[in-house]
DNA sequence: AGCCAAAGTTTTGATTTCATAATTACGCAT
DNA sequence: ATGCGTAATTATGAAATCAAAACTTTGGCT
């Protein structure tokens, strides 16, 4: 799949997070190293390196002669979490509607007439990964390295919650509409304007959550592999 | 020093950041693994799990096959990161004014007052360390664990390009009376203002470092250890 | 029968060894 | 003398081995 293969601490990095990720390493599981080794195909050198890195990421917590675990996020981390997130886009949202260039705004209207078919068709996996690519979008369009790399990081936390927020009734038409202010404001200029709309968009998506919190009280904790 | 003696590749981890900070190791150095070995007394696997976490942090740059060179930050760098840090921290001040006890206040006067003190004596170093401790404590008194993080994630990367923008004439004067103005803003809890004061502090910190940023041109790469 | 203790087992942490790729040095040819 | 090709060396990447701490299980004692 890859041309130049990897090093194996960085494809076992890259892997264990698309685990967590997906659901598969479920925050608070114990990573067994010979189990998850046997798993990878790779000895244990390279795997404890890319768990060192995963732990330095914030996804795994590590516990000194007891073992890695993945992270588990509380509602205070994402109380946290939301409102710099919400600081952190908004100004990119300011800063892409000064960089955007006529072709910027074309291809963003497009991902948003997709971001609107999906919500009409009620296509919550579809509206998620294109309302992902907004957002990724947007970042890029703020031309700013570590404001785009602090995002990053933050959001890494938040995927490894598994949020699902869409499914709050009604949240996916909110959601859109959020949207297609914050695109207005960035067809008009508007920096001010779209650093409020998507703070305000973020603000809301945490409220929807947070509505939904209360199912989420189950978990179990299986050991990995 | 310490009771309980941590891993090995923790203890590297930490040796190295520090010796980057000092400059011991500057920006763009490569660093010899063995040679390393040798200095830490320590074996190349905790050594190698040690760089790739300071590679996960940012402060080095791994080249496959080719080992790890210390970050080199560029004036563009310092250009993106001062506005997200200024963002922050002004969030962190906004935030302070609302939850900073009397308790609070009264700490952060012995330090405004150190402060004003080693600014009318000229003790550039003891005002940085004051500077910094008033920084630190706003960061705490804003209590949201992942905004900490964020801003400690990009200080980190200042901190590794080892700024002195109180060198700049008048500097340190200019600096106090901003510090001054934040405090003030605490103390009558006027978020809006606190949040307003942070973010001028920090733009004028960048400023007074651009002004100097002309000498800094000349650096030796020189082998580490 | 239940609990504490000790031996055994498992697993983390680290050193050593091995393989392979890159750099360097040397030699040959032009 | 210089440039290229090949061989030797060195350093990175990975695996296997070793040490030690924690957990488990079993045995003995109350």
């Amino acid at each position: 799949m890859r041309l130049v293969p990897n090093s194996l601490h960085h494809e076992a990095a890259d892997t264990l997070r698309e685990q967590i990720f997906a659901g598969l390493l479920a925050p608070g599981t114990f990573l067994d190293e010979v189990a998850l080794c046997e798993r990878l195909q790779i000895s244990r050198t390279p795997l404890r390196e890319a768990l060192k890195v995963l732990t330095a990421e914030g996804l795994l917590r590590h516990e000194p002669r007891r073992g890695c675990f993945v992270s588990e996020v509380t509602e205070q981390d994402l109380d946290d979490i939301f409102p710099v997130i919400a600081l952190l886009e908004g100004r990119c949202a300011y800063e892409a509607a000064r960089n955007a260039t006529d072709a910027d705004l074309v291809a963003l209207t497009t991902l948003h007439e997709r971001l609107s078919s999906h919500a009409a068709a009620g296509r919550v996996t579809d509206y998620y990964a294109c309302n992902f690519a907004i957002h990724e979008a947007i970042i890029l369009l703020a031309n700013n390295r570590w404001l785009a790399q602090a995002i990053a990081d933050l959001r890494k936390i938040l995927k490894l919650a598994r949020l699902q927020s869409l499914g709050a009734p009604g949240r996916m038409a909110q959601s859109l509409q959020e949207h297609l202010t914050v695109f207005a404001a960035l067809r008009s200029r508007d920096c001010e304007g779209a650093d409020a709309a998507m703070r305000t968009h973020l603000t809301r998506q945490r409220d929807a959550l947070r509505a939904l919190s209360v199912q989420h009280t189950s978990q179990t904790s299986r050991v990995a592999a």
